[in-house]
DNA sequence: TTAGGGTTAG
């Protein structure tokens, strides 16, 4: 008979659990409050060895991913060093990604976990949440499955969150079903279907279910406020509101938000002042609301009140001031806010990053731009495209299109809004093929299909470069209907071509789509005055009368010691006036001894004589914040100036003089990129 | 010894 070998003793398991050292006292964990009191707990327990008692280690993480703490990047320091956490760490760590907006990692843990792990019912509605979050609708699905086959189909934390996500997703049809099926629906379910009909914007729907529920509390309402002012029904949502029994701290900022988001600002502002009490979501819903209606200074306005009523900014308020800083051109904002941040250690990795980076760029500052960008060790795509779009601003084409070659090499695939950064930096500085073969490698390596943004930055960039007739194939041959931009970018070119006929075909058009267009008119009529074609001048000056157009005034601003100082033309209203005047006479002296002659070819027609035309030109608002720029900032440092319209001819050739004259750098963002004026040169080369 | 779903900003 065959005997068995005595099988060998199992290899001793290296055991993890070590008991708490005595010099370590876990009640101390429990009275942690703050992220202070919770790091110096944090450090003992790395001293005396107890953060390797597996409780220990746990408790921390559960601290730092807490509501009174919240700190992603601690929790997920103290998950990596935990040697084999055991399920309940997964799901806190997992549900402290989702709440601080990093959903995909809390995936990317998900898949890790079930490699040793069968997820319970506290797992699943955390990830279910994530998908939601992305928008991520047929991960959803498979976690779907998976809470079938694990026997949780009926948990009714699953199903409420799956009811939420198939919601959030548009999947009005799978959220209905999985609500249809439960058999123990609680408020939260209800709720939750109302929030997914009034998301897809299907409002009889969500007032239906509303009324059917058996009873209704504040979230309940809320829910309802919200769904209807997003579907942009404010007025309605406004109803819903006065009716509510009891208001919350987030009904008023659900309210507070549909007003803003609908450009109803004085009733925002009534509501926010009637509050007795505000949070940081209330100050963030007006500042994101001002700076998405382009209302930058009332932005910048709320966030200096919410520091000064000592709030402490977060990501999302960050991201929006920044925006607006980047609006008004406010260099030294931005530098506050971008101090604040390091002294607050805001990581810069993402979104962040990004928003600095653009900062830096629209206020006229490409080298902060380029060491915010070079000081970001894990680059992502955003950061790449941002500093991309920036130097084309700047007509810097060359270090931006050797970063896209960095950036493919690195890996990191473009996507649309980098093309259209690469193509306009192209454009900016008339590199009309590379342009060309950059469009098609969109397509070709990346089959990203070309939008309107993108044949616009074609057609721009023929025009500029003068070859009219190809841009107007492209036009003819592209897939949609081409736009009052590109139709403008025709005009153009074909100014610059001489071209009166395809110039006449393109005004047509633009008048047809927006008659309003005044720069429209004038570069028509420049063709004509350029052909001496002086009776069709004035057919397009009767037109412009009889249509009732006007030129929007052009005004720059320059900010100095923190203050915006706004000038329109012929502006006499700043304190300095009289100063401003003077330098301005001093200017035209020294101008005219360097032999300028002025350009008036661009004057607005309805200015018959010369020497008016001169004044008006003189007037210029770019004109009056450099005499301000040369009185104020001092000398050695950049004339900052932003503009809302495109520098005419002449100011521009006068910048470059006076650049030269007074030896200073001055630094002008138009409406559409930067020109750099130094020693009486301008970095766009004269092409813009 | 740790933990879950529904509303407000981004």
């Amino acid at each position: 008979m065959l005997e068995l070998a005595p099988s060998p003793p199992p290899p001793p398991t290296p055991s993890l659990r070590r008991d708490l050292p005595r010099n370590f006292d876990f009640s101390l964990l429990a009275n942690c409050r703050t992220v202070r009191e919770t790091k110096q707990v944090h450090a003992l327990s790395l001293k005396t060895g107890a953060f390797d008692h597996p409780p220990t280690a746990a408790k921390l993480l559960a601290l730092y991913a807490g509501p009174e703490i919240n700190d992603l990047r601690y929790a997920r320091s103290v998950f990596d060093q935990i040697p084999q956490p055991a399920l309940p760490s997964w799901n806190v760590i997992i549900k402290c990604c989702v709440e601080n907006r990093h959903s995909h990692d809390a995936l990317c843990l998900f898949r890790e976990l079930v490699r040793d792990f069968t997820p319970d019912g506290f797992t699943l509605p955390c990830v279910i949440k994530g998908c939601a979050r992305l928008s991520a609708v047929e991960e959803g699905k498979q976690i779907h499955g998976l809470a079938l086959k694990i026997g949780l189909g009926s948990d009714k934390f699953v199903e409420s969150s799956l009811v939420s996500m198939y919601s959030k997703c548009g999947c009005i049809a799978s959220a209905r079903k999985v609500f249809d099926g439960m058999d123990d629906k609680d408020l939260v379910c209800w709720n939750a279907l109302i929030d997914g009909y009034a998301r897809c914007g299907e409002i009889e729907q969500a007032l239906e279910v509303f009324n059917e529920m058996p009873e209704r509390d504040a979230f309940s309402w809320t829910v309802l406020v919200d769904g209807l002012s997003k579907c942009g029904k404010v007025e309605a949502a406004r109803e819903i509101f006065e009716k509510m029994p009891s208001r919350s701290l987030v009904s008023w900022n659900a309210m507070i938000n549909g007003y803003m988001k609908s450009g109803n600002f004085n009733s925002a502002r009534k509501l926010f002042e009637d509050m007795r009490m505000r949070d940081l979501i209330t100050w963030n819903s007006m500042i994101a609301g001002y700076d998405l209606n382009g209302r930058f200074r009332e932005a910048l306005d709320m966030f200096n009140c919410l520091i000064k009523e000592g709030f402490t900014p977060n990501h999302a308020t960050l991201v929006c001031a920044l925006s607006s800083v980047s609006g008004l051109a406010t260099l030294s904002m931005g530098s506050c806010i971008h101090s604040y941040m390091v002294k607050n250690e805001h990581p810069l990795d993402g979104v962040l990053g990004t928003s600095l980076i653009e900062m830096y760029s629209k206020c006229g500052s490409i080298e902060s731009a380029l060491a915010i960008f070079h000081s970001i060790s894990k680059k992502k795509l955003g950061h790449w495209t941002a500093i991309i779009v920036g130097l084309g601003m700047h007509g810097m084409a060359s270090p931006a299109l050797q970063l896209f070659g960095e950036m493919r090499k690195a890996g990191i695939k473009p996507n649309a809004i980098t093309f259209v950064g690469v193509i306009n930096a192209c454009n900016h500085a008339g590199l009309v093929d590379h342009g060309r073969h950059y469009f098609e490698m969109m397509e070709k390596e990346y089959g990203i299909e070309p939008t309107a943004e993108h044949y616009g930055c074609l057609v721009d960039l023929l025009c500029r470069a003068g070859r009219v007739k190809e841009a107007k194939y492209v036009i003819n041959t592209m897939p949609m209907k081409p736009n009052k931009v590109m139709w403008m970018s025709l005009l153009s070119g074909s100014r610059i071509q001489g071209n009166q006929k395809v110039g006449e075909y393109a005004a047509r058009h633009v008048i047809e789509l927006a008659p309003e267009t005044i720069g429209c008119y004038i570069v028509l009529s420049n063709i004509y005055a350029a052909a001496g074609k002086w009776d069709k001048v004035s057919q397009v000056r009767e037109m412009m009368k009889k249509k009732g157009i006007r030129k929007e005034p052009g005004c720059s601003s320059i900010e100095h010691k923190g203050m915006l100082h706004e000038f329109l033309v012929g502006d006499k209203s700043h304190l300095q006036t009289e100063q401003i005047y003077s330098k301005l006479t001093e200017m035209r002296e020294r101008l005219k001894l360097a032999g300028h002659v002025p350009d008036t070819s661009q004057v607005l027609l309805c200015i018959e004589e010369e020497e008016v035309k001169e004044t008006e030109l003189e007037n210029h608002s770019e004109r009056l914040a450099i005499a301000f720029g040369l009185i104020n900032v001092n000398p050695g440092s950049p004339i900052r100036i932003m503009k809302n319209l495109r520098v005419c001819n002449d100011c521009h050739s006068v910048t470059k003089l006076l650049s030269c004259i007074y030896d200073r750098e001055i630094i002008v963002r138009d409406n559409s990129r930067f020109h750099h004026f130094k020693s009486g040169l301008c970095s766009c080369n004269d092409f813009w």
